[in-house]
RNA sequence: GGCGGGGUAGCCAAGUGGUAAGGCAGGGCUCUGCAAAAGCCCCAUCCGUCGGUUCAAUUCCGACCCUCGCCUCCA
């Protein structure tokens, strides 16, 4: 079997197909974060999901480039600046280094290529060129410049290639712009927005005097220099199916630069919205979490990583604290099964135990199954507990599972360092309490037992010895 | 109003035309000085409601109820 993926694009789960006639390297672009604020837990789902895509083919032997772009321009951050009198740079620069941060927290590879939008004018301001040299944009008199939709479907190009467009139906929303009154249509949307004085000194020049870039046209931009005109796999949260995905689409395709027959995109992916405890997220409700807010709650980025990778990526994913506090039992007894193996192990080195492998892999290849492969890695890991429990696992068996188990834990980008480093002052207090058990002085020892819980130790008696682990 | 997802145990969450994975929480037992970890056992006669198709439906069809998302710059 071999991996099949659901297309927005057809609606159905396809097989994954790649451009490369080797077919090992993937293009893969996922809409990024704008810069104006910390990144919340619900944009990080997208992020994470980005990154368990880029793991997982890699599990499955293609080469990758990820690609993520920084939106560093857009209204809301151009407010910023103006209210607190930063540069541009300076405003984003912060938050953009505060979501790297965030972003390795979660155990996150470093994409590929980091695009800021601001760094990509000269490309947005050619691809514009285009578009109006082929009569499928116009400058408005306001000076801005506009995609025609009606132009785009009078040259045979189709508007709605991810969703079910009733354009008569749509009502125009409340966020339209006071600059947008100069479109001919209402579904028309701007690829350069010409400058305004509220924009003071953010503006670039270009042939349509100075301005900025429309928003979805970063995305075409930055996606085809650095990933060529088509490319295999572009990720985003559903909410960006309409219209900035679609608008990505009739932007590139109709500059015409694809080779005939190639669309810009093979495979469109979507994650479903994050609801937390039951609603949407919003401040008022008092369900609002960035990433900060939760680690300074005590949760680690392993934990939240691992809570948003337990449900299917296309299923609205109900987050909870109560399921947090949960995450952290449930990964404790996955790395405590690993650490038995490796000890168990002994140094032997040994093939990945494929039973484990195989249920993985046929669970993620079925439209990355998340949840399914979870149910069989923990299957696994009570069948391997009972093994050891009545000790009939030998090293060479322990070695292969502890091979698999590592293998699934990288490519959920959960692997833990399995190596305790000990302080001096902790493993003093171990030996000394360890003394106190000889002499059979069990309440002295049960002191010693709480002054490293209060450090942040716990001590397990085992067969072999005590045992410390962190908490 | 248009379009698209959902409703499965206390909580989270897979799944299937033939009778419900997994995780958390909870209860009992084994092991332990006591714990912890681990193991064993228990924990949905039932999958929003009502009809229909079928030998058989939670799974297919219809209606209804509830809920979430998108509908112009929100992952």
């Amino acid at each position: 079997m071999s991996l099949e993926l659901f297309n927005t694009l057809s609606r159905r789960v396809e097989p994954f197909t790649v451009r490369d006639p080797a077919g090992r390297k993937v293009g893969m672009y996922c809409c990024g974060p704008t810069v104006h604020d910390h990144a919340h837990i619900g944009n990080f789902k997208t992020f994470v999901l980005a990154d368990f895509v880029r793991r997982y083919l890699e599990f499955r032997g293609y080469e990758v480039t990820h690609v993520m772009n920084i939106t560093d321009v857009e209204d809301k951050i151009i407010r910023r600046v103006r209210e607190t009198g930063q540069s541009l740079r300076e405003y984003t620069g912060r938050y953009e280094s505060a979501f790297l941060e965030d972003h390795r927290a979660l155990n996150c590879l470093p994409p590929h290529h980091l695009p800021r939008a601001t760094e990509y004018v000269p490309e947005i301001v050619t691809l514009i060129g285009r578009l109006l040299e082929r009569g499928l944009a116009y400058q408005a008199t306001d000076g801005s410049v506009y995609f025609s939709i009606e132009k785009y479907q009078g040259c045979g190009c189709r508007y709605g290639q991810l969703l079910n467009l009733n354009l008569e139906q749509m009502r125009p929303g409340g966020r339209v712009g006071a600059d947008e009154y100069d479109k001919e249509a209402v579904a028309d949307f701007a690829l350069w927005k010409a400058r305004v004085p509220e924009d003071g000194e953010v503006f670039w020049p270009s042939p349509w005097g100075e301005g900025r870039p429309g928003w979805h046209i970063e995305c075409s931009a930055m996606g085809m220099k650095l990933l060529g005109p088509s490319f295999d796999l572009h990720l985003g949260g559903e909410d960006l199916v309409f219209p900035h995905h679609e608008d990505e689409i009739a932007q590139s395709e109709g500059a015409g630069v694809q080779v005939p027959g190639e669309r810009f995109v093979r495979h469109w992916i979507h994650g479903a919205f994050l609801l937390v405890e039951g609603r949407k997220m919003s401040k008022s409700l008092g369900n609002f979490f960035t990433l900060r807010d939760l680690l300074a709650k005590g949760f680690g980025g392993r934990e939240i990583r691992y809570l948003l990778l337990t449900a299917h990526y296309r299923e609205s994913f109900n987050f909870t604290l109560d399921g947090l506090a949960g995450a952290r039992t449930a990964l404790a007894r996955f790395d405590e099964c690993g650490r038995r193996l490796e000890e168990l192990a002994g140094g032997v080195e040994a093939a990945a135990e494929p039973g484990l492998v195989g249920r993985f892999t046929e669970a993620l290849d079925d439209d990355l199954n998340a949840s399914a492969a979870w149910g069989a890695i923990f299957e696994w890991v009570r069948e391997q507990n009972r093994l050891m429990a009545e000790g009939r696992l030998p090293a060479v068996e322990a070695a292969a599972a502890f091979a698999a188990w590592r293998l699934v834990g990288g490519t959920l980008g959960l692997l833990v360092s399995t190596v305790v480093e000990v302080p001096a002052e902790v493993q003093a207090l171990a030996d000394q309490r360890l003394a106190a058990r000889k002499a059979k002085d069990f309440k002295q020892a049960d002191v010693l037992r709480d002054q490293l819980k209060a450090l942040g130790w716990v001590v397990e008696d085992t067969p072999k010895g005590p045992k410390l682990k962190r908490i």
